[in-house]
DNA sequence: GCCAACGTTGGC
DNA sequence: GCCAACGTTGGC
C-alpha cells in the first residue's frame, strides 16, 4: 500500500507538538471513536506523514509534522481501571481500541491557522475545515499536504 | 464558557 | 431497528 498522509488533532493542554518533540515518540492513545480507530488499525503505515493539529487553543491550526513510527498496537489505556479511557469490554485477547506510535519530525516556524486553511481554495475539500467536523484523525491528500507545506 | 453538531447508548 | 437522550468535541 502506498504511503498516506494524515491529520491528527490534539488539544495542546493534553498533548502538544512540543510534548512530542520532548518525548520524540508517543503512542496516540485515548482515541475512542471507531472511524479514527479504523484509520489507525487498518490504514496507517510506518512512515506515513502526519499534520499535527492543535484544537481548542489560540491559534487553532497545524503546528507541525509528525510521522507514523509503529503500526497499530492495542491501546494500553483501555486496560487501566484508573484511566478515564478504561474500557470494560476489552480483554487482552480481544482488545477494543488500538493506537499507532507517532514520532516528532518538526515544528512549523508558525502555526498554519484554520482560518488560512479555510481561505485557500485548493483546500476547499479538506474535512478539517468543514463545520461540525469532529473526527480526530483524517486522511489528507497528497496535493493538500503539499499545499499546506507551501503555506508555512 | 457557550453551545451546535455529532457519535453513542439504551429503552422500547 | 428506531430514535430520544445523553455526553463529547471543538470553534467561537
Amino acid at each position: 500500500m502506498a504511503k498516506n498522509t494524515w491529520l491528527m488533532k490534539s488539544e495542546p493542554d493534553a498533548f502538544s507538538i512540543d510534548d512530542l518533540k520532548k518525548q520524540k515518540t508517543s503512542l496516540w492513545d485515548g482515541v475512542r471513536n471507531y472511524q479514527a480507530r479504523n484509520f489507525m488499525m487498518n490504514d496507517m503505515k510506518k512512515g506515513d506523514a502526519i499534520l499535527f493539529y492543535h484544537s481548542r487553543v489560540d491559534p487553532i491550526g497545524i503546528a507541525g509534522i509528525a510521522k507514523v513510527t509503529k503500526t497499530a498496537v492495542p491501546d494500553p489505556t483501555q486496560f487501566n481501571k484508573k484511566s478515564k479511557y478504561f474500557e470494560k469490554r476489552a480483554t487482552k485477547e480481544k482488545p477494543v481500541w488500538y493506537c499507532v506510535e507517532v514520532g516528532f519530525v518538526r515544528k512549523f516556524k508558525r502555526t498554519i491557522t484554520l482560518q488560512e486553511l479555510k481561505e485557500n481554495p485548493k483546500l476547499s475539500n479538506m474535512r478539517v475545515i468543514q463545520k461540525g467536523q469532529r473526527l480526530s484523525i483524517q486522511p489528507v491528500t497528497e496535493s493538500e499536504y503539499k499545499t499546506i507545506l507551501g503555506m508555512e
